[in-house]
DNA sequence: GATCAGGAGATTGTATCCAATCATCAGGAT
DNA sequence: ATCCTGATGATTGGATACAATCTCCTGATC
């Protein structure tokens, strides 16, 4: 594996963990300096990750982590509310009981993060539950394109889901079980209504909380 | 303008316009002979390319136009059937009256181009025609993806258009003034549908030549 | 005859160096 | 006081040189 690939996941992994906040400068030497490689390696991870729309590149200027406003935040959540109950409906027929019951123990598993009191765990495994369970599209650039909108909106999430108050919590827990019943029964239906309510419900509660993050 | 992004908009024109073929190699050293440049910006032309799907790399081994598999292909025109109604679903009340005009004088172009007869200039306003009736969709997402659908699959639609019989070239140019007139009566209902039956006709006759072309 | 090991050649990946571009700030004119 | 202008410093873009890796051919072995 090259060193610029390696390069890509470790910045990937600090921009979702929240260890580079987005706006923050990424300067080709001190990035170098900072993974002990050239800067040709970085300049190569940078662009790959401007693809991915975590970076934003300004020609002869600078690189930064992308930064989003509030409209393209909602805007993000408002594709995923089309585009995501399309890739559960390719995925139900196809998901193994296997995968089932794992998507079902990373339910329980958020339950026991109480949402804000554990904030890592809880978007770490919000995120993997998700992304499992549309493990069996069959469409690559759909659930690309779905990863890109958890990857690019992740930073901004970690923030709001600080103000989530306890019932949003509860209410996406139940929401989360109710799509996990929906795929043991193989409901299609089912998992897309309950796909765009779960997300168009987290969608308006941290609006609410968008203005004091953007003004 | 850098040099790197010139490369990249003549690479993707070489591509589209059928000058390199899928599975064409593109070697560093070559292309930078081709381009009066160093290889570093070749570099960066091609892993834009690859994020753009046009261009396949594979690590310490190369670079080559991508090439899709029959069952890819087909795989995008059904995505196409699902994402181009939502976008244009989007675009219809947006389209301003003069993109509307500018529509219908494209549709009236490829009426005149025969087809297969003009074949360079079918696929050239073809695209014009779709890409601009979404112009009005808010979702870059979308969009984008739509437009990596087209450059990827214009290479094999430039192939089996040629083999397309008359009647099918006149169906086409018939749903494409149905989808003008939903756009003057701004019916998303109408202009949905028909580019969904639009795509999937296309795609069931250009699979009948598929048979030829990957065999 | 087929398969696998090994080495030569070619090609990509990385480092270093130089050139081009942009941001910043001082200075002067309006 | 504000705006424009120009020089300086910092940063990115590109070229060249070297290292790492893969591919492919050769030849030996089963």
């Amino acid at each position: 594996m090259s060193k610029a690939s390696r390069i890509v996941e470790q910045l990937r992994r600090q921009i979702l963990d929240g260890d580079r906040a987005p706006g923050t400068r990424l300067g080709q030497e001190s990035l170098a300096a900072e993974f002990t490689a050239s800067r040709m390696p970085i300049r190569e991870a940078l662009r790959a990750l401007e693809a991915e729309g975590l970076v934003t590149i300004k020609a002869h200027s600078g690189a930064w982590v992308s930064a989003l406003h509030q409209e393209e935040f909602e805007q993000c959540y408002k594709l995923r509310e089309v585009v995501e109950p399309m890739v559960i409906g390719e995925s139900v027929p196809l998901l193994s009981g296997a995968q089932i019951d794992q998507i079902g123990e990373l339910a329980d598993l958020i339950d026991n993060t109480g949402g804000a009191a554990d904030l890592r765990s809880f978007l770490r495994l919000d995120r993997e539950f998700h992304l499992l369970s549309y493990a069996g599209a069959t469409y690559p650039f759909l659930t690309d394109l779905v990863t890109r909108l958890w990857n690019m909106t992740q930073p901004y999430r970690r923030e709001l889901v600080r103000f989530m108050p306890a019932e949003s919590f509860q209410a996406t827990c139940a929401e989360h079980h109710l799509i996990v019943d929906a795929l043991r029964s193989r409901d299609i239906d089912a998992a897309q209504t309950l796909v765009r309510l779960h997300i168009r419900r987290t969608r308006i509660t941290l609006s609410r909380y968008g203005e004091v993050l953007w003004s």
